[in-house]
DNA sequence: CTGAAAGCGCTTACAG
DNA sequence: CTGAAAGCGCTTACAG
């Protein structure tokens, strides 16, 4: 047998340890580990003593089989559509969901292992977490349709379609459309174009998708206009592309609207703009839609109806924790409206 | 006592569960879980009909207990230091640590809660992770110290400063910087400036700071370039406000080498000499020095020496799991080289 | 090929 | 205030 004396190197100490060590019983290191009950302040300071001599820390997987919430949330983000994510994942969206669990005290992970169904469910019954937070919700989610069904506690950064007693926040795609269009005629202009989301996650996988283009047809009608519009990959590419085919349909075009999921796709635009010899805002103006993070860095910078990742991702883990500790859980469902941040790409016409 | 048929929800169907079902002992389910030994095969058919009629799913927690492989990995980055954050975790970066993680059927968990020494040490005691990548690490980091004090594997992307027996893949900032300033000299710039990491991160936390500003003396040294560089907090202000000064204090400079933690701190500085009447390339030349997703989103696009976060994340993974299923560990150092992608913010002089 | 027994590290009633 | 006992869901030898 091995002097004990030797640091444990991987062998844990476990409660055992402790109890043998303090001269007690397993339960009363239990206890006191767990603040319960009374305990002999004589006692508790002996085994705090062992504690700390031992350099024991209780075993998360044990204490977790035996029932009780693990305080743990996490973020799910499918890896498999990577879409959005460069928008969503920043650095503030990351942040404020960390420091919305922090002051909490309840651990956060952002999971990004392929999930399967098993996992998943795992995930809630392994007591692994006591909610978690779904990126990327598509309209026909197999993740909300499980979770539901075994009414696992979650919360929906997004929306899929049915919605009944579902908890979620989203930004407001359809109602952002209208209020840009709107600040553009206001300004003007009656010949805008739009670069939005590409067209197959119209109908098959997004809801953004769908919201904004119906935003659009609104406005459209709303304010007579003529209908100009690219759906883009959102790439860089894309978006250069697009811009100087809609330039090709209408060189007239005095504004564009660029929906940002990342800081490339109005990067792409506005490098169009220029190849084709057009100034901004002088010639063109150009609006964006979207996370706040990608307004600023780019040359001009940009005019935007845009929402703080911070903020959304701070108040979905909270939304999350209150469904968690309250009793009665009402769904909450959210739609955050977007502020307007005038900057250097846009100007009123004439 | 309720009907057995009815869904069952929350309340967990365990391995008992479908051994009653199935006829059997729990051994003999537990045995054909997991694959192991003879099992007769009318058993096993029973056994798996069990198991999809339950709706059975393993308990996580309760296997790993007794011990075996998580098969799971985390990335921990200290939210407390939120400085590269936006870099590293950039899209690319977490889909190449997923892919490479999937590819050898592990698990993959980004931390983003506050960590303590405890938690840290009890996710590898829990059998929650089997090693962890560690970023952000700085030159006396505690998890360093705390991991390799208990022997349990990790891989940092990073550095810290005592590298003995670790393993660490990391960019290799200080032959950039010499190739950075050899290339814009032999464009036959020699009036260069440089806008890199704050002063206090080159005492205090992070290396590259430090490996960075050694390459840019030896490059100042090597070529005999008079030093004109600010050490800016790598936002977009700071980055707009550095420019400025540097082309103060001498607006004969040909060109500028800008880090990149984010696609910011290039725009700061584009912006900065757009505003005072500076074209890219033609007055200024500006290099980038960072990872590659910052560099094409701005206008003018940015040459730059530039690493590729998914090849990154990818190979630091790849390294953990190695390091895992390997017997002898030799500990892997990896310092990865840029690559010099020439677009449109550069140009030779005169 | 399969079952009875013991145990992983902890917590929760239940008796003292 | 504290300990003996049982159990969380699973796996691993050990016998048949």
């Amino acid at each position: 047998m091995p002097g004990k004396k030797s640091k444990m190197v991987k062998q844990s100490i476990t409660i055992a340890d402790v109890a043998r060590v303090a001269g007690v019983s397993v339960p009363t290191v239990s206890r006191i580990l767990n603040k319960k009950e009374y305990v002999a302040d004589e006692t508790r300071d002996r085994v705090n003593e062992a504690i700390k001599e031992l350099g024991y820390v209780p075993h998360f997987q044990a204490q977790r089989l035996r029932g009780g919430a693990s305080r743990t949330l996490a973020l799910h983000y499918p890896v498999e559509s990577p879409h959005l994510l460069s928008s969503v994942v920043a650095t503030p969206y990351i942040i404020g969901a960390a420091t919305a669990a922090g002051e909490q005290g309840y651990f956060l992970n952002f999971l990004i292992s392929q999930l399967t169904p098993d996992i998943l469910l795992n995930m809630y019954r392994s007591n692994q977490v006591d909610g978690m937070i779904l990126l990327q919700v598509s309209l026909d989610d197999w993740r909300v349709n499980l979770l539901r069904e075994y009414d696992y506690p979650f919360v929906m950064h997004g929306r899929c379609a049915d919605l009944e007693n579902l908890t979620f926040i989203d930004l407001d795609f359809e109602t952002v459309m209208l209020q840009a269009f709107e600040h553009l005629v206001a300004l003007g202009h009656r010949e805008i174009g739009l670069l939005t989301y590409p067209q197959h996650w119209r109908t098959t996988t997004l809801a953004p998708a769908t919201h904004a283009f119906n935003g659009y047809e609104r406005a459209l009608h709303k304010y007579g206009l003529q209908a100009f519009y690219r759906e883009t990959d959102l790439r860089f590419e894309d978006s250069f592309a697009a811009t100087d085919s809609l330039l090709d349909e209408n060189p007239q075009l005095t504004a564009i609207v660029v929906i940002m999921t990342n800081h490339l796709t109005a990067a792409g635009s506005l490098q169009a703009l220029a190849k084709r010899g057009y100034r901004v805002p002088e010639d063109c103006s150009v609006l964006g839609v979207g996370f706040g993070e990608f307004g600023q860095g780019i040359t001009p910078s940009l005019t935007a109806f845009e929402w703080s990742s911070y903020e959304v991702s701070y108040q979905a883990t909270q939304m999350m924790i209150e469904m968690l500790t309250q009793e009665t859980r009402s769904p909450q469902q959210v739609l955050v409206p977007p502020k307007l941040v005038i900057r250097e790409s846009t100007k009123a016409i004439r």
